[in-house]
DNA sequence: CTGTTAGCGCTTTCAT
DNA sequence: ATGAAAGCGCTAACAG
């Protein structure tokens, strides 16, 4: 095995309670031992053991992370932000791939559980309010990504103003007729993913304010992904009266909107203006309008906020409410109303 | 805290030694006391402290997983096959994000150290000679995924076959002038992949064997990426006498070709043909042809083998090689030659 | 400032 | 088949 702090005391020719004391950064140590010690930990190449700095501790000294589709572009570069800030740390990490509801809510539930963690990030998953108080009571630090409930600290971003600013695009385009495709507002069976639903606010308004009717029948949702999307848009676009334009609720979905105009020879953006919502990295090779929000970011922003509570002394923080920026990013899949 | 195994035993009314054995699956255990065990951990929700076992077995009871550049799709499904079959198997999970050559030197020259993990996952890595002599020294179990290694365990495809399988299908369309683009073939300053040079050696392999004489200026290579591909490919469609065909060592860079040609105004399959490599979700929506390779299928294999080596009581297990089958996937960006 | 010591929760002999 | 006890490498409290 490799060598122990045991090894490294003898060596030092200290007691081992000083070797830890200059791993801690105590400043209980004359700097002339600790340079001694620090030598013999570089001659020995000594790394602390992981596991018996957590037993003793009495923490796991492991971060959580859970959330849903990893592949999905969104995710990676949140997870991208994460790993980025937590390696190095001396965190390890564990990660539960939420894909399917009864795994959302087994892992909603062991959250507060310090078996496995002693802080725990979540992606997009908003913690319902049974949920919620365990969590609170058992003051597990946690840090919600790209959601929000009451009492937990989040990083997110504005997404009714994000469903604003793509609508106000668009009708500053001149459309009227402009439909929004988007997840499941709300199915208490699904995973309640809250942006779709926070994005329509701002589509709404946007309406309201240019005194645009809302047509209900130019709302449609399905089940995220290129595929559903291709079909709602494929309805929509049979429609008698069809959109001149469409905002998806993510770019993944409005590669499925452009798959559609593509079966359907609509013409893109002369017959048909497309917006979506992330800025992932193929929409500037699709030429894709979007909402661009800071991704890996919000995941590197977590794990500082996270990291902020873990090393704090308080058992108690406020929670913190970070707002990421958000920004309309105008490329070739919009144009002015041709009707 | 949560239940500890003291809690267990004292609760089942038996010595903790017994409780441990409980927990290992030892024989040494009278059906009826293991069931009293098994319902007091049932009762209590007992977990074992993995910090403790770890410390206690001498083992970090991780796995570390060293990849380049985790953001892109063909990593990312690696990394997912790898965390489905991963999680759930009492292993943590480290990560290393190569994203530089210092970054690789370091992670591969570090692989053997016990502090780290037990087992280490390598994506698309190649240990050099006087990397791999340390590793196989130490005994640490490490599994290659989409590399190669003497005296090391890998799951990989056959990359020439894939070089050869991508170049006959455009001969088969009745193209001469193919060209192939690519990350370097060789570059010891860079990373090494080495799937550009044995998917060249299958291109030059189906030349070969249809007449077709190898032009040195048919091949480009450049960083790995879209941007460079794009920028690559606008040379090579600017000459005079330019490929009808083109394969690209990756879907990433076939993107890139796809963009150049947008931007030139060559219209593909009819002027341009362009064949790619891995089949990445992204290949379906655009229409690329491609070879398909197992990604996910890659992670997962790969941690069954590293799991595999961990649980033997072995000392030594002599390497396994497995190969994972590919395919052709025909759609729409490569068609007969128009000359 | 520094050395010594008692656990952290578990596995694993060693007795019984 | 089972209980008792040692020890994994570290931190923190205590005594100097």
């Amino acid at each position: 095995m490799s060598a122990t702090i045991r090894d490294v005391a003898r060596k030092a020719g200290v007691g081992l309670g000083t070797v830890s004391r200059v791993l801690n950064d105590s400043p209980l140590v004359s700097s002339a031992t600790r340079q001694r010690v620090l030598n013999v930990i570089a001659e020995l190449n000594y790394m602390p053991s992981h596991a018996a700095r957590s037993l003793s501790l009495g923490k796991t000294l492991t971060v959580a992370t859970i959330a849903p589709f990893f592949t999905r572009p969104s995710v990676v570069e949140r997870l991208c932000g994460i790993e980025a800030n937590l390696t190095g740390s001396g965190y390890h990490q564990i990660f539960f791939n939420v894909e399917n509801v009864e795994r959302r809510n087994e892992c909603l539930r062991d959250v507060s559980r310090r078996e496995y963690a002693d802080g725990v990030l979540i992606i997009s998953l908003t913690p319902h309010a049974d949920e919620i108080a365990p969590i609170l009571k058992s003051h597990m630090p946690v840090v919600l990504i790209d959601a929000e409930a009451s009492g937990l600290t989040d990083v997110r971003v504005d997404n009714p103003y994000g469903g604003y600013l793509a609508t106000q695009h668009l009708i500053d385009l001149g459309h009227q007729n402009i439909a929004y495709l988007s997840d499941p507002l709300q199915d208490p069976l699904y995973f309640d993913f809250t942006s779709s639903r926070d994005r329509y606010q701002g589509y709404c308004k946007a309406l309201n304010d240019a005194d645009i009717p809302i047509r209900p029948d130019n709302h449609v949702w399905g089940l995220h992904g290129r595929y559903e999307a291709r079909c709602l848009a494929r309805n929509l676009l049979s429609r008698y009266d069809r959109p001149t334009a469409i905002f998806a609720a993510s770019d993944t979905q409005a590669m499925g909107v452009l798959e559609a105009a593509r079966d359907l020879s609509v013409r893109v953006p002369d017959e048909l203006s497309v917006i979506g919502f992330d800025d992932i990295d193929v929409a500037e090779y699709l030429g894709l309008t979007t909402i661009r929000q800071p991704l890996f970011e919000s995941g590197a922003r977590g794990v500082e906020l996270l990291l902020e509570i873990l090393g704090s002394e308080e058992s108690y923080l406020p929670p913190k409410h970070e707002m990421l920026p958000i920004e309309l990013v105008v490329r070739s899949t919009t144009a002015p109303c041709q009707e």
